[in-house]
DNA sequence: TGTGAATGTCATACA
DNA sequence: ACTGTATGACATTCA
């Protein structure tokens, strides 16, 4: 229902972004949301006269974009896991293909800027370019249709993640795929060709994307293998200024913008058709055609799906083995509760859930089956983003993604090096922590929002105020600085409330230890008290025998014991006293 | 596959 | 009323 999206064009990006996002919940908003796009044609002019004048620009810078191409394309082949690819028909028009045509298509404005924008690409960059040495992503044995079909998808991801600066060097790494290029002219003629569009089913609305996740992985590797490390490095900083929710996620259309676009102006322009696109590939997915075509690419050799984690520009999670996760995370505004995992479905009240953002959401990317959501936040740090990007849900997606992707280039090496040792097992205690944390900065630069998670929950109040205070946040940023700020500080007092607890069990059991020590010697004093005192009764006994016997009476005979005893007093003086008296002085 | 440890999170009480 | 802290309970992940 959502998925055929309507040109988006932002009063201000970020009410856009809400409007986004609230669109991707289910929100009602009460009105259609092309009600919110009244300025996307526009924009669309303007953009378009823009991208004239860049255009000239561009064609000056590109020789040397070829060049850099020429050497990533070298890299390709020192890696070996690529082979040339053929490219496939232009005819060859699979299910998806068309739909995404026909989502394409959809936008008749948007149609009409694209369109220029893939002739300029295609006069830019002729297809001949990328029938280079070593063509970089897919296999031979990569069936055509899939080319056709991974262009649209994994550029996109790949070119999150170029900044403004460096929009067109990116931008010409996309088009040094041969897939993509091919994607693009084949889009070109589909949208000159259709008029109509095939209007998206329910399913195809509701994508689920891994299914062509493999693919895109595939094609994330691929790019990887262009694009060297340093290369990749440029976008990443900057990333987040021109990020999408949905660029994320959408395949092709970015690249054709000049590079003098303005990270808005990109996002304005092809927004639409991004998401119409994203949307529709799940639909040709459905289709099954492409689904083994994809299982085809998932299981192609040359290209390991963890090489996604090179997969550099910061789009996209691709570390994670199973893809499919990380999108339903991503698509979380299709289906937020979707996931079975859901531990606690509409248990949030601070709205991240609306957001899909959500903890029960997080849960759920946590929890999911074959999840590595954990591990790949691990593996990607976070990279704290400036206030530019978007709010909306698919953006939140990229931003994991992005994140994941800018952490990639550390682990890339190993993993790519060694395909039969599983990922993300080390360490993984240590590196939980920190995805935990992680997922936080992840929600929070989602949201933009423009303090790190550390200044968040350490702040003191006055100065967390100010801080607030300086920003101008909305309902769901706030909400999601409150949540982080709260569950910072409690696992912050878990942690000390469990050291206490441990240090109180250590405590008490050291006491016990002592007590039970002072026990035993309390015992051992006992008896040896117990031995004195029965040793001075026997020399007391002994002495008093020996006394009493040496007593003799008038007659010089000895006293009877029976009717005479020995007493003393305390000064120590001694009396005979007859037993008999004794007893009547007791009484008495 | 079951289990314990570690950790995060939530709910609640209290200061 | 709001915020921070403490803690029990539960969930999740991992070895």
């Amino acid at each position: 229902m959502m998925e055929i999206e309507m040109p988006k064009m932002h009063q201000s990006q970020q009410d856009m972004d809400l409007i986004d996002i609230l669109w991707r919940q289910d929100v009602d908003l009460g009105a259609g949301r092309e009600v919110f796009d009244f300025s996307f044609r526009q924009k669309e002019v303007e953009l378009r006269r823009q991208r004239e004048q860049e255009e000239e620009k561009r064609q000056q810078r590109l020789q040397d974009q070829e060049k850099a191409l020429l050497a990533q394309l070298q890299l390709d082949e020192e890696t070996g896991e690529f082979v040339p690819r053929s490219l496939p028909a232009q005819t060859n028009t699979t299910n998806g293909e068309i739909t995404q045509n026909g989502a394409f298509a959809e936008h008749e404005g948007d149609a009409l800027s694209f369109d220029e924008c893939m002739q300029l690409l295609a006069e830019t960059f002729p297809l001949d370019e990328p029938a280079e040495p070593a063509p970089p992503c897919l296999d031979v044995s990569v069936p055509p249709s899939t080319d056709l079909m991974m262009p649209a998808n994994i550029p996109a991801f790949t070119q999150n993640p170029l900044l403004p600066g460096s929009l067109d060097q990116a931008w010409m790494e996309l088009l040094s795929l041969p897939e993509l290029q091919q994607c693009l002219n084949m889009q070109m003629q589909d949208t000159l060709n259709m008029d109509g569009f095939v209007k998206l089913s329910g399913e195809a609305q509701n994508p689920s994307y891994s299914q062509y996740l493999p693919g895109m992985d595939h094609l994330s590797s691929a790019q990887t293998e262009v694009c060297p490390p340093e290369y990749i490095n440029t976008y990443d900083g900057s990333f987040s200024n021109m990020v999408s929710p949905n660029l994320s996620q959408m395949s092709l259309n970015v690249p054709d913008v000049g590079a003098e676009f303005r990270p808005e102006e990109f996002n304005e322009l092809f927004y639409p058709e991004m998401e119409t696109k994203v949307n529709s590939c799940p639909l040709t997915c459905d289709g099954g055609h492409m689904v083994n075509q994809l299982a085809e690419i998932a299981n192609d050799p040359p290209v390991n799906p963890m090489d996604l984690q090179s997969f550099s520009p910061g789009n996209f999670s691709s570390g994670k083995p199973e893809p499919m996760v990380e999108f339903a995370d991503s698509d979380s505004g299709l289906s937020l509760d979707s996931s079975p995992h859901t531990s606690s479905p509409g248990k949030s009240l601070n709205g991240d859930e609306s957001f899909g953002f959500s903890d029960s959401d997080s849960e759920e990317m946590d929890g999911s089956p074959g999840s590595m959501e954990s591990d790949y936040t691990e593996i990607f740090p976070l990279v704290y983003l400036t206030d530019e990007a978007q709010a909306s849900l698919s953006e939140k997606s990229s931003a994991e993604q992005q994140e994941m992707k800018a952490k990639n280039p550390k682990t890339e090496p190993v993993e790519a090096s060694g395909f039969s040792k599983p990922p993300f097992t080390k360490d993984k205690q240590k590196k939980r922590s920190e995805a935990r944390l992680s997922r936080d900065e992840q929600r929070a630069k989602a949201l933009q929002i423009p303090l790190t998670v550390d200044m968040i929950i350490n702040l003191p109040v006055d100065d967390f105020n100010e801080m607030m205070s300086k920003h101008q946040l909305n309902e769901a940023q706030l909400a999601l600085i409150r949540d982080i700020r709260r569950r910072g500080k409690n696992k912050v007092a878990a942690q000390n409330c469990r050291k206490r607890k441990m240090e109180n069990i250590v405590g008490l059991e050291y006491e016990l230890d002592s007590l039970k020590e002072e026990k035993e010697r309390l015992k051992k004093e006992k008896s040896e008290r117990s031995t004195s005192l029965r040793e001075m009764k026997n020399q007391l006994s002994t002495l008093y025998q020996e006394v009493f016997g040496m007593l003799r009476d008038e007659q010089g005979k000895p006293f009877s014991p029976n009717e005479y005893s020995l007493q003393h007093t305390a000064d120590g003086t001694v009396f005979l006293v007859p037993r008999l008296k004794k007893t009547l002085v007791k009484n008495n």
